[in-house]
DNA sequence: ACCGTCACG
DNA sequence: ACGTACGTGACGGTA
């Protein structure tokens, strides 16, 4: 038996202010409920309550208020984005099984003080706020979470006692100390150190002041000044034991682990998809459910699949959706016109493959208006090759574009965030691709998801399957070099710090370099590179450390993972993420090809690795500075504008004008520096981040910000009124209509707050480029078909393109990439593209 | 599962 | 008073 009090309060302040601010599909307010039932689901783990009571303040005048106008006055506001989350904790608290405890004229703590000193079992609390404490004894723990929501400390007598205190102490001490955030004033001029010295020395407030005479000087007078105030917070910080709780019955506050299947309902409202998995849910109950009428159809053989397939032509209209045991058709939105079968239905024969043979057949044939989620997945399961793909509409890509950049990775997901029946999957396909069109319209993105993610999807997918060449033995050669290598510096390292550890544990390497070798740490004892480079001088270890590092690196991620991916043909083939980032780029994994190292000479040698198929060569086409010629573009800066028009070196010729040199003068320090400035501008600049990427102090980088904007002086009005259009329509949005919506911009918190002021500006840049690039793909693709060319692009590094092409073909599509990718859009400003050639990657640069 | 680190644009 | 450049994915270590 054991009860658990949650000062709830206290618990979703905490948990709004560690977590960013989250939304649902919907737009409520979810971070606080999310961080709350997040620390839920861990204590329920660790503490195996049997019984939990959520005690929570009600929002009148508490019986303290009575007599004291100033309680808790100062407290700020609480925000409407958390407001509206207290309710709804209640209501699902309440659907899990856990009882919710409020008395009118009472805070949550005296409800617990009540309950806890009520209580037989043992019994923990667990809240932020200090004052609990006092209810410390034996049978009573407090978890106090000290930072965030996962940081807890357990305070028993015994820990208090530790720390020179009774749990009655606690009284005493804020009587003296005060607390801001109860607005209890304390003694003024006494603080954390002074009171926690006297209650030390004498225990109570009266025994204090029983033996006042034996304090010196200021002390005492501020003391006697302050006995009536300090008496006062001494009644205001002793929380009510007895308040009038109708709870002689502890049975009321029972709780299985066994969680009502509609508190599950409802955390998938809130889209808590992996939270949800940290519970164990009831099944549902009949009420539970809602109409659940697929018709399930038992065929028998591919005729009656055939058959079923007519049916379904008829309507002209079709969504299917293939999962791993059933596929389900729809050929409307009336859900009565899901059919499913499961696969085990048909028994031995036929097989899962002939079945998709069968529907592969179908989908091929014209006329038919198809829709999918996930339309590239599907090619795959099919094993399509490139000329039998079939047109679908993507409702994955469509939620992708309508929901600004939301990423699904099931339709479930989808069907759930839309509040549609998860279980008729195609004909919800259906529901949604109708609702999600009209979004896209409204918003004016459907030509992003018509002209540019739709299209995409072959290109992607002939890209993936048609991989990249690599060659082992090359991935060999660099693996043992680099781990003989590793070998030596390890022992070198052992050597140096005296003693083995593990190199690659940045807990063990920090306790090395800081504690053993006392070598100057910044806050936080963090050992990243940028760190260690800065203290490379005072001890031989660091070097070696850094070269470790890279090796590892190199070996893990790059030399031994790659190998395993090498097909029987000799090539590695990677998946695109179409509908995944925020700002409309692809991703890749499995492996992920777009961080293959450049950087570093040593890493780019794994370049070397990636070759063309036979006869062939690697074509690489890359955009130069994409990003800053739109930046150009979009505000109109003349300066900028024409820089990029006379094809000047913009790095160069930026450092000549900030610093008032002419081209020739410009050091490569002051390229340098520009770059960054450059760079920076395209991230939302901040005095403190470029201070800490160039190496200068804030006021130092603050003065190249205010130097650069004077003299691109339209940057600084195009910055402010992307920022203002963000903060006034909550989004912001690509030259295509691409959008990304940005609820931080609003946030009451700087941080958060000054992310979306950041991300308001980059999206615009970084989102354009993709679509461009995008749009470019397209067209390289069509070009290359149309000309029946059997090169083919195999590789989009966000602004490059690889193209593996015959030797005869070369020239040709060198020239299809510079005129596709040039001419995608017209800007103020060219698009420049860089082409080259090789036999490796590496070369191809 | 999450963090620290580091690879890329 | 506080922590910050934008967007990703993979690895090893640690909980």
């Amino acid at each position: 038996m054991k009860l658990l009090l949650l000062d709830s309060n206290s618990l979703i302040n905490r948990a709004f202010y560690a977590l960013p601010t989250l939304q649902d599909r919907s737009g409520r307010y979810t971070g606080a409920l999310f961080g709350f039932v997040s620390m839920l689901s861990k204590l329920i783990k660790s503490e195996k309550p049997t019984h939990i009571v959520a005690a929570f303040d009600v929002h009148q005048p508490t019986f303290r208020h009575l007599k004291y106008d100033g309680y808790k006055a100062k407290r700020h506001p609480m925000p409407e984005e958390l407001k509206a989350q207290v309710p709804a904790m209640k209501e699902l608290l309440s659907a899990m099984g856990i009882a919710v405890v409020e008395l009118p004229g009472f805070e949550a703590d005296d409800i617990i003080g009540t309950l806890a000193t009520r209580s037989e079992m043992p019994t923990v609390v667990v809240s932020g706020d200090k004052d609990v404490l006092q209810l410390v004894s034996d049978k009573t723990t407090v978890l106090h979470t000290k930072k965030g929501i996962t940081d807890v400390i357990r305070y028993t007598p015994e820990v208090l006692k530790e720390e020179g205190l009774s749990p009655r102490g606690i009284i005493e001490l804020k009587s003296l100390m005060g607390d801001h955030s109860d607005n209890i004033p304390g003694v003024p001029g006494v603080g954390e150190k002074t009171a926690l010295d006297l209650v030390r020395r004498y225990g109570t407030l009266d025994n204090l002041y029983a033996h006042i005479d034996e304090i010196k000087g200021k002390m005492q007078e501020k003391l006697l000044n302050g006995r009536e105030s300090a008496e006062f917070s001494h009644w205001l910080a002793t929380i009510v034991t007895d308040a009038p709780l109708d709870s002689g019955d502890f049975s009321r506050y029972r709780f299985s682990e066994m969680i009502p299947y509609r508190a599950k309902k409802l955390m998938e409202g809130y889209e808590f998809r992996k939270l949800i998995d940290r519970f164990t849910f009831s099944e549902p109950e009949a009420e539970d459910i809602t109409d659940h009428n697929v018709s399930e159809r038992e065929l028998k053989d591919l005729n009656d699949l055939r058959a079923l397939l007519a049916e379904a032509n008829g309507a002209g209209a079709l969504a299917f959706y293939v999962a791993d045991d059933h596929f389900d058709l729809a050929y409307s939105e009336d859900q009565n016109s899901v059919m499913r079968c499961s696969y085990d239905l048909f028994g031995e024969y036929p097989s899962y493959d002939e079945i998709l043979e069968e529907i592969k057949g179908y989908l091929g044939k014209k006329g038919v208006d198809l829709t999918v989620f996930d339309l590239k997945k599907n090619y795959r399961t099919f094993d399509l090759s490139v000329e039998e793909i079939f047109p679908a509409d993507d409702v994955m890509l469509m939620a992708y574009i309508a929901d600004c950049g939301t990423y699904y990775d099931t339709p479930e997901d989808l069907l759930r965030r839309y509040e549609l029946d998860e279980t008729k999957v195609a004909a919800g396909l259906l529901t949604l691709k109708r609702i999600l069109t009209k979004k896209m319209i409204q918003a004016n993105s459907l030509k992003v998801y018509q002209d540019i993610e739709l299209p995409l999807v072959p290109v992607l997918y002939d890209m993936e399957k048609t991989g990249f060449r690599v060659d082992r033995s090359t991935l060999d050669a660099l693996s043992e070099k680099y781990s003989a290598e590793l070998a030596t510096v390890r022992d070198k390292i052992y050597a140096l710090a005296g003693r083995e550890f593990n190199i690659n544990s940045p807990k063990q390497l920090s306790e090395v370099l800081f504690d053993d070798l006392k070598l100057p740490a910044g806050k936080k004892k963090s050992t990243n590179a940028d760190v260690l480079s800065e203290i490379e001088d005072l001890h031989p270890i660091v070097s070696e450390i850094l070269r470790f590092r890279q090796l590892s690196k190199l070996l893990s991620t790059y030399l031994i993972a790659m190998k395993s991916m090498i097909d029987a043909k000799g090539r590695i083939h990677t998946v695109f993420h179409q509908a995944l980032t925020t700002t409309g780029r692809l991703s890749s994994s499995e492996p992920n090809l777009q961080n293959i190292p450049v950087r570093e000479a040593e890493g780019r040698e794994i370049r070397a690795a990636f070759i063309p198929g036979d006869g062939n060569l690697l074509i690489s086409a890359d955009y130069s500075q994409i990003e800053l010629r739109l930046l150009a573009d979009f505000s109109g800066d003349e300066g900028l504008i024409e820089s990029f028009r006379n094809g000047e070196d913009i790095h160069a010729s930026t450092a000549a004008k900030i610093f008032g040199v002419s081209e020739k003068e410009v050091t490569s320090k002051m390229r340098r520096d520009a770059k960054a400035v450059n760079f920076g501008i395209i991230y939302g600049i901040s005095d403190f981040g470029l201070s800490r990427n160039v190496g200068c102090s804030v006021p130092e980088a603050r003065d190249f910000i205010a130097k650069y904007l004077d003299t691109y002086p339209k940057i600084r009005e195009y910055m402010k009124s992307s920022v203002d259009y963000a903060k006034e329509h909550g989004y912001v949005s690509t030259r295509m209509g691409r959008i990304r919506s940005l609820p931080e911009i609003n946030s009451s918190n700087y941080n958060v707050r000054s992310f979306g002021e950041r991300a308001a500006l980059n999206m615009p840049l970084q989102g354009t480029a993709a679509d461009i690039i995008k749009l470019a793909m397209i067209g390289v693709y069509r070009a290359l078909r149309v000309e029946n060319l059997s090169a083919k692009v195999i590789l989009q590094v966000h602004d490059e393109l690889i193209v593996d092409a015959p030797l005869g073909e070369v020239p040709r599509v060198k020239e299809i990439l510079k005129k596709e990718m040039e001419n995608v859009v017209s800007l103020s400003v060219p698009l420049s593209v860089n082409i080259s050639c090789g036999a490796t990657w590496k070369e191809a640069k």
